[in-house]
DNA sequence: CTGTTAGCGCGTTCAC
DNA sequence: GTGAACGCGCTAACAG
C-alpha cells in the first residue's frame, strides 16, 4: 500500500497513470484529464496531480498515446544523402524547427533510389508517423508519394501531388551570371549535371540558356554527374583562351573545375558555385557561391509541413461526424 | 457483412487483425500468431492468412505491439554534428546494418552540448526506444548514461559504464608517423586538438609525443580547435626550414595546413591527416589520409548494440519470474 | 491446432 | 468536478 512510492523510487518500474491516480488520491481519469489539459479539473486537484507527476517522473506512455488514436509525434525526414552538405543544412534546419514543436525526426537515407524510397515510405507509414519530409530526386516515384497528401512537403522536385519546397534554381544561376556581368566578364562558361537531373540538372542549364540568349551570348558549357570529379573532367571541354568565367551548378561542381583551373595554371578565370559551402570559400576564397538558403527552404518546409497537419487534425475534428 | 473486403479497399480505412481474421474466416489469434511466426498454426491456414494479409495490404500498427510488451524496434542516434564526414560514414554504416536488423533509427545531433544530449536521452527514454548509440564527445555528462546500461553504445569515448566503441586514436598517429619514417623523414611536426579533448585531442597528441620520445625525435606541435581556420593559423608556428612532414589529428585539419602550405609556397612538406577524406585526397592527392575506419566503427557499434538488446531480451525473460 | 478471454496504458464518454 | 467503465489493436494465457 504505502509502499508504492518508496518502491517506485527504489526500482525505477514502469509507472502507469494509475499509479498516479493512486498515489494522488484521485481516479485514473482526472489524471488524464490534468494530462491533457481538460479544463474541467479543480485547480487544486490539478496541482497536486501535477506535484506527483514531476515527483515521480512520470510520462505518459507514447504507445499506448498513439494507440488511442493520438498522434506519435513524429516526422520522417528522407534525405537524398546523409553526407551531402546542403541537405545537411536543410536537414538542421528542419529538425530545430520540428524538436521546438514537440516533434521528433526519423531519418532515412534514400540514396537516390527509388526502392529504397518506397521501402522508407513504407516504413514510415507502417509506424504511422504524422509527416515526411522528403528530399526529391528526379527518379523518384510518385506513385507512393500521392497517398500521403497533406502529410508530406517534398524539397527541390515539382509535383503537384503533394507540396513542395523548391530551391530557386533559376534565380541561383542568374545571380551568378548577373554578378559576372557586373565584373564586366562576358565571356562565361557553364558547367552543370546532366539534364535528365530535372533541378540542378535542366533547371540550371536553362537558367544559363536562356541569359546567354537574353544577352546575346554564345552558350558554351558541359554537363556530367553531381561530383568533383566529374566536374574536373570536363573543364577542359569548355576550356578556351577567351573564357573569362565558369559558372558551375554547384559548389561541389565548382571545387572541381577550381582544381582543374589550378593545374592548368589558369587561375584568372573567375568560378562561381551555389551552395555557400564554407570550405569551398576558405580552400578557394575567391570563388563565388551563390546561397539558394537550404537553411531557409529546410526552415520552410518544416514548418509548412507543421502547417499541413495541423488544418488535417481540424479538419479531422470537423470531418468526424460527417464521416460516421 | 459481405462488403467488409469491399469498403477496405474502397476507403483506405484502417485495418486491424480482427479484420483480417474476419476475411480469412478464422480468430484473431490464429492472425497473431501468423503475424509471430508461431509453429503452433497449420502450414495451410498460415497460407491462406497470409494470402489475405498480402492481399489487403494490412500491416500490424506498432503502437499497439509496442504496448502490449514488445519492443518498437527503434534504436536511437545522437551525433554531434550532423555535418561531420566522419561521422556521417559511421552513421551510414549503422543505418545498414540495423535496417538489416528490421530496426528503424531516430537521429538527433547532439553539437557537442550536454544538456542536448541529455535532453535527446530524455525523449528517447520517454519513447522508450529499444538501444541508444551515442557519439561521445568530452564534456559528456555521464549521469544521463549509465541509466541506459546494455542498451546504449557510445561511439569515441572512454567509458565503463557502458560498451563503447572507440577509434585506435594512438595507432591511427603511429601509423602516419610509420609512413613517413619509412620515406625516411625524421623532421616532422604535429598540428592537432586541445588536449582537453580527450580522444582527438590528448590520444592522439600523445601518440605524437611518444613516438618523438621513443624516436629520440625533438617534438614540435601546436593544438588548437577542430576546424580548418584553426589549423591554418597554427601552420606557421611550426614551421621550420627544415621541417619536412606535418602530422595532423584530422582531415579537416590537414586542409587548413596544406591551404596555409600552398600559400607559402611549401608544398615540399608532405602532410598527413585522419579520416579516408574523400575530397582531401581529391584536392591535394599527395596527403597521406589514415583511415580509422569510421564505418567500421559504425558497422561495430551497431552489432553491438544488436547483440546487447537480444542479451537483454533473454535475460529478461529469464529474470521475470524472479522479478515478480 | 484453434477460438475465447483477459489485459497492456491511456483517452473518453456517462453517470454520479 | 470526478470516478467507473469501455475500447483502441494486439499478444498471451487459457480452454477446447
Amino acid at each position: 500500500m504505502a509502499l508504492t512510492l518508496m518502491d517506485d523510487l527504489r526500482m525505477t518500474k514502469k509507472l502507469t497513470i494509475l499509479d498516479i491516480a493512486k498515489m494522488a488520491g484521485v481516479g485514473k481519469s482526472t489524471v488524464s484529464r490534468v494530462l491533457t489539459n481538460d479544463p474541467k479539473v479543480k485547480p487544486e486537484t490539478r496541482l497536486k496531480v501535477e506535484q506527483i507527476i514531476k515527483e515521480s517522473g512520470f510520462t505518459p506512455s507514447k504507445s499506448a498515446q498513439s494507440m488511442r488514436g493520438g498522434s506519435q509525434k513524429v516526422i520522417g525526414i528522407i534525405t537524398a544523402r546523409l553526407d551531402s552538405p546542403s541537405e545537411n543544412k536543410a536537414v538542421s534546419a528542419i529538425l530545430e524547427v520540428i524538436y521546438r514543436h514537440g516533434y521528433d525526426a526519423v531519418i532515412m537515407e534514400s540514396q537516390f533510389d527509388t526502392q529504397k524510397t518506397n521501402e522508407h515510405l513504407e516504413v514510415l507509414r507502417k509506424r504511422s508517423v504524422d509527416g515526411v519530409i522528403l528530399f526529391g530526386f528526379t527518379e523518384c516515384d510518385m506513385s507512393e508519394v500521392e497517398r500521403w497528401n497533406e502529410r508530406m512537403v517534398v524539397i527541390a522536385m515539382d509535383t503537384d501531388k503533394v507540396s513542395s519546397i523548391n530551391y530557386d534554381n533559376n534565380g541561383v544561376i542568374r545571380q551568378a551570371l548577373y554578378h559576372l556581368s557586373e565584373l564586366s566578364l562576358t565571356n562565361i562558361a557553364y558547367i552543370g549535371v546532366d539534364p535528365s537531373d530535372k533541378t540542378t540538372g535542366k533547371l540550371r542549364l536553362d537558367a544559363y540558356l536562356n541569359w546567354c540568349e537574353e544577352h546575346e551570348l554564345p552558350p558554351r558549357f558541359a554537363t556530367g554527374q553531381l561530383d568533383h570529379q566529374s566536374a574536373y573532367a570536363l573543364v577542359d571541354s569548355v576550356l578556351d583562351d577567351d573564357i573569362e568565367a565558369i559558372v558551375c551548378a554547384s559548389d561541389t561542381l565548382a571545387l572541381g573545375v577550381a582544381k582543374r583551373l589550378q593545374e592548368l595554371h589558369r587561375e584568372d578565370i573567375q568560378i562561381t558555385g551555389v551552395g555557400g559551402n564554407e570550405l569551398l570559400s576558405f580552400l578557394f576564397p575567391n570563388i563565388i557561391s551563390i546561397n539558394p538558403g537550404y537553411q531557409l527552404a529546410g526552415e520552410s518546409a518544416a514548418k509548412q509541413l507543421l502547417q499541413q497537419l495541423d488544418g488535417a487534425v481540424n479538419i479531422a475534428h470537423l470531418t468526424q461526424p460527417l464521416s460516421f
